[in-house]
DNA sequence: TATGAATGAGAGTTCATTCAT
DNA sequence: CATGAATGAACTCTCATTCAT
């Protein structure tokens, strides 16, 4: 045998003592890493082990299979970007458009940074549609939440289709910060916040 | 003899037969379907081979290198977009920022949705950055030439700070137009080239 | 992932376990019999493993490069050899040249044909220059030692010739026991040995 | 290629046999040339022919296999050698055998030295050993004979045996000759000359 | 006959995954 | 649980040889 097909239900299994729980820690920093500079597909699991100081065999005992790391990762990923939404949330209730534009702007960008992997495991090809799916509507509600409190509120439709525009825009902010070869870079991200700035506070 | 060598220089030996373009072209076709269906780097030659109808040693005579395949791709893209838009250039000059913002949203989506690999390929990483960079670089001087030829025309400095929004917004645009499982995918759309003209259109 | 790299650096990978000590040693044994057989070049990887009766997963494990276990071979192979001559030169130190050159031509003639592989080794194009200098280089330097604690000893700078064409002398012994539809071959043979030890006998 | 026309209307078919001559000979050089730098095994029929200046097919069409051209080309250096050692003898006929010794030992350095494939297709594995035991029959039939005309002759059974020693040996001088990284290549040359010539001379 | 395209078996190598200790 | 060895399908690439024009 060998090879994928790993039957249907596996899933990762949780650690039971402390150890175990810094181990799947250091795996999913390893994996972050890996990850980020490679791309999942290139991404290797003797990499991710070895750069956990871990064995080949103590990782598949808690990640039986590479897509369940992604799919981990994928998911604490959302948790993070979620809870920071909700911390937004509180900060910027009542305030202008154009002010939550910017701070959107800003902490989303600033939370991509701070998780190099999301990306490229939010555009993985071949992901558990249903879960992905699933992160993609809850962050899209978080967003027209936040739109929906701003003074003066914006209406139900028009927030969600902000979110998703709002959601894009921001990976492609990240994506130009991370092109070095630009030579006008700074300009070009400053001019996209104001264009989001405009067209949230357009009526 | 065996392995590799990393030869650096290695080029598409260039067909000079009319059977042999014929092939050239099957098998660019099948590659951009491929490629295009499942990526870069889970594309395998023998599949594009496949695809084309032919043998994987007749792949290879022309291609003699996976990369190479992508980079011939990319390189007919490249022309093919720098010639469109060279031709919506001579349809908009004078016409107004709002109209050519249009137009751009319009021909750039057509032209991704007629060139499905594109996106993956200017993506990729790993790719010859000299001629990624170079390949960027001609493509926002000719969308910026446009803008600076717009009525009225677009000072210099920010023709080249909209080329690369533009680019990278249409991208976006049409990364939107393939989520499936957007209910309001239309409305967004239609929003996201909205914000685009009036942030074009605006002093 | 896929291709190479040709990341110049390998290394074989040292068995920990002692399951892995006797797959390696299991490998090396095997991976001389078909060098041996077939020569460098065409020998495969996929012969080596199954003579060994490993996976050719479990040979790329230790050697992850035909290159590699080539080398490997040919490093111990020069270590077995080195200890030869070092034995050889602790029981003839003192002996006149004549005796010696008996001594030399039958324990080298012994040791590559217990060595099969090394010939085929030590004669391959491309195989890493540097080390197979040095293990020449100390090769000659061994014979040379013994040749200056002959009875008379042999002055340094003749040594070092005469241990360049024993070394020579030997390997042509070999090919030729080798060469069986040479009809007097067993006095050819004589009469090699016999021009050495005349040879080293002269003033 | 292109035209020429220099078909005189008299002998319409001499100049294709012409042509197909000079082709064979082309072939056989260029053969030479990627044997003697890479050996018989790393030598691409593709590298022989672009070699030629012919194409592929045209390669096939004179040797349908790569043993016909490995066997053509050892066919025609045995000749050259069997001619030379022809010429060899009736230059040393009556002369003493320390005489015969040098010479053998220029001229067949001089022969290998200008049949720089010779070498790597006599060593070559599965060659065809009929026509290889054939050939050094031969060869050694000649130099035997030489021996048997020295002054003082050498008796038949002793020349047989210096004749395969002289042949392996004029082998090792010629290896030795290429290894450039050896100090003192020269000196172990003049020795190597000194112990052939000793040895013949001797009762 | 010359040319260049076509073919495909086979080689080296990778890597997710499983097993035994 | 941890560790490291074992496995083999799949991949990229090569090259002698054959085919079609």
């Amino acid at each position: 045998m060998s090879s994928q097909m790993s039957s249907a239900a596996a899933k990762p299994r949780a650690p039971q003592r402390e150890r175990g729980r810094a181990r799947v820690a250091a795996l999913l920093a390893a994996a972050t890493a890996v990850i980020a500079e490679s791309g999942y597909e290139a991404a290797t699991m003797t990499e991710i082990a070895a750069r956990a100081g871990a064995s080949i065999g103590s990782l598949y005992q808690f990640f039986p299979t590479k897509e369940l790391i992604a799919d981990a990762l994928h998911q604490e990923n959302g948790e993070d970007l979620a809870r920071m939404l909700a911390g937004l949330g509180v900060r910027v209730a009542g305030k202008p458009s154009a002010a939550l534009a910017d701070a959107l702007f800003d902490d989303l960008s600033g939370f991509l940074n701070s998780h190099p992997a999301f990306i490229a495991l939010a555009g993985r090809r071949n992901i558990d549609a249903k879960r992905k799916k699933q992160m993609r509507r809850l962050l899209r509600g978080q967003i027209a939440a936040l739109l929906a409190q701003a003074d003066p509120p914006v209406p139900a439709k028009r927030a969600d289709i902000l979110a998703v525009i709002v959601l894009h825009l921001i990976q492609t902010a990240v994506t130009i910060a991370g092109e070095v070869d630009l030579p006008n870079r700074a300009a070009v991200l400053d001019d996209l916040r104001l264009m989001l700035r405009r067209h949230m506070a357009a009526a």
